[in-house]
DNA sequence: CACTTCAACTAAAACGATTTCCCCTGCAGA
DNA sequence: TCTGCAGGGGAAATCGTTTTAGTTGAAGTG
């Protein structure tokens, strides 16, 4: 313990109130800053025998680098913004599980933001990073949270989920259309021609586009489409179970269903069990996004798989490579999506109720 | 747009470069970089008059102050580590929106670290706050993430979901041997008397208190406990739905289950419907947590509520509490749990099958 | 031997705020 | 008229790093 009798007294008395820096380690180490520095971002340009000092003498005294002077002087906070409507919603989280995955294997962290769909905290979370306490923010609504200002400067942004409407910014979804199209192909095939539709928001590009699939379908089919059968609701299990009430109530013997979400669906199963509507013998369901608890429902669902995982790594990674100025390629990512074939939808039989 | 033509043309030029510091608007302003920090974060300690020219410079020219230069300052980055072993898990969501909300009304940010169980991923995120990326963290498993060091600086942390078996730190959880008591009285009482037990991992702290609970109730009841009743599995639904496979293999009559979650329980009710078993008609089945779906099951599920939005909000004032010096009064808390009678247990009949 | 080269380090200047002292100006009270 | 005080502001130190621009000394080269 010799550096123990060696060091400075001042630096000793200073470690039991404040905490010591880089430049107490320097002297300690009996070396400069700057080789502290080093020894601790970029060892291999110290020799082995300094960076031993230098880390022996911080263990000693149990230094750690701290990340607000390194934030400071480069400008970089390694942290990201996250936004999303609610994290407790199946068909995000996975989504964030993947960005924080990401993120980490990249050296960045994340900076959860649930807004409950509120406008004020996306700004407040927008803000974030135009103060430097994120480098950069990624979405998964609609809705862009920078006034008309970011016009002029362009922060590090992309947008997932719930795209954006404006081209200059990147963005990583899937191709509802086609999704809505495959779904509603697949209830044709069982020889379903009258088809409930439940949707999320309408203003939801999300849910245009699902129900413009639906309707190309509808039209190949030769089947004319009746907006009487589309109902418009929420992406939740609560709002689902509403919707399936109404549904039944107008249309006794609705043959299938086509919701927007496995969580309307949860809730369109739940009323539909509790009517004694047998799913899928009396009334198929269809949906989209295949959340993880979706296999297990009873009966399991049959529902167009949305890869979350991808849409999570890869908008994290876009952002990154956007943030340390290698601007990916493509301005507009769809991925691929799949139907999952389970027990929730079957060939059509007329009703005898 | 006098200021305009009046400031120093470097000042212009460097905004198309670099950005802005306090300096520059208090050169455009004609004040003091002081009063332009009390500007902005202590707006009374400024005249109104001087207020408004520092804010009409910095909207002029765009300019909004650095987290990163005050946190340095500071000492303090208002960053939250809260630590979920995976967020995906709806149990673990509720909590962490719970949590981002409190944090928010505060004045923080939480950085979500999503562990997978990982120690090294958690220490990782332990050493955000060693080195001040973040003031403080929450931490959801019961281990802790800190070394023995940990035992000299006590950095502000706050262990709640599963606690952490150390007195020394702030724990707010829930009673387990309470809840698992509860449950099972609630079985004994519908006349149930073999009841099978899915357990968590077997380690887990709650999952021997719940056990510990149902002991006691069987006790209480005169019924001997049979070790071979208590299948240990993960809280995870495919593991539950194992586990549930074991036992009707075990005991193809069984007529009870408690399972430590609805988790485990929703894989469960899967295999029960897939093997034809009623539910309740033929087997009971309870579990622990309420997690949003549990009222949507088929049948919906009789579950122990535990208060999710209480325990992240709690822990996470506790924890701010913690790093503003206002220690809390008592260093564990344990919340109120209730009983939810939904539709998946029922009165024990002897089976015809 | 004089020369480059190179690795390994150093001193000191940033980075962008906050905060500690201080000073000034008015004004109320004596 | 003088004192005391408070509100409003300013100069400069400070937080803890990174990074720039050199400085060394030793090894390699012709």
């Amino acid at each position: 313990m010799l550096w123990f009798m060696l060091i400075n007294h001042s630096i000793l008395s200073r470690a039991q109130v404040a905490k010591l820096n880089i430049n107490d380690i320097a002297l300690i180490a009996g070396v400069s800053n700057a080789t502290v520095s080093r020894a601790f971002r970029e060892p291999q340009k110290v020799s082995q025998k300094t960076r031993d000092k230098v880390m022996l003498a911080a263990k000693n005294v149990g230094f750690t680098p701290s990340s607000l002077g390194a934030s400071l002087k480069q400008g970089r906070s390694y942290n990201i913004v996250v936004l999303v409507p609610d994290i407790t919603n199946p068909y995000f989280s996975p989504i964030v599980r993947a960005m924080e995955q990401a993120a980490n294997a990249r050296g960045y962290s994340v900076l959860l933001g649930d807004t409950q769909d509120c406008p004020d905290r996306e700004r407040s979370y927008a803000k974030m990073v135009k103060s430097k306490q994120a480098d950069g923010i990624i979405i998964n609504s609609q809705r862009l949270p920078l006034d008309l200002d970011f016009e002029q400067e362009l922060l590090p942004i992309v947008s997932t989920s719930e795209l954006v409407e404006n081209d200059r910014i990147y963005r990583i979804g899937v191709d509802n259309i086609a999704i809505g199209k495959l779904a509603t192909e697949h209830l044709l095939a069982l020889g379903h021609t009258r088809i409930a539709v439940v949707s999320g928001n309408e203003p939801l590009r999300s849910c245009q586009d699902r129900l413009l699939g639906y309707k190309l379908a509808l039209a190949e089919a030769n089947i004319a489409f009746d907006p009487a059968l589309v109902y418009y609701t929420q992406y939740s299990t609560a709002t689902g179970a509403k919707a399936a009430e109404k549904i039944v109530a107008d249309i006794p013997n609705i043959s299938a269903i086509f919701s927007f979400g496995d969580l309307i669906s949860i809730g369109i199963l739940h009323v539909l069990h509790k009517l004694n509507y047998q799913v899928p013998q009396q009334v198929s369901l269809i949906s989209i996004d295949d959340i993880s608890l979706a296999m297990y429902c009873t009966p399991p669902l049959t529902t167009v798989a949305q890869p979350m995982n991808t849409l999570g790594e890869l908008s994290m990674n876009t952002l990154i490579d956007l943030i340390e100025k290698k601007p990916p390629e493509h301005k507009l990512t769809l991925l691929a999506h799949k139907l999952i074939c389970r027990e929730s939808t079957g060939q059509y039989k007329p009703y005898t109720r």
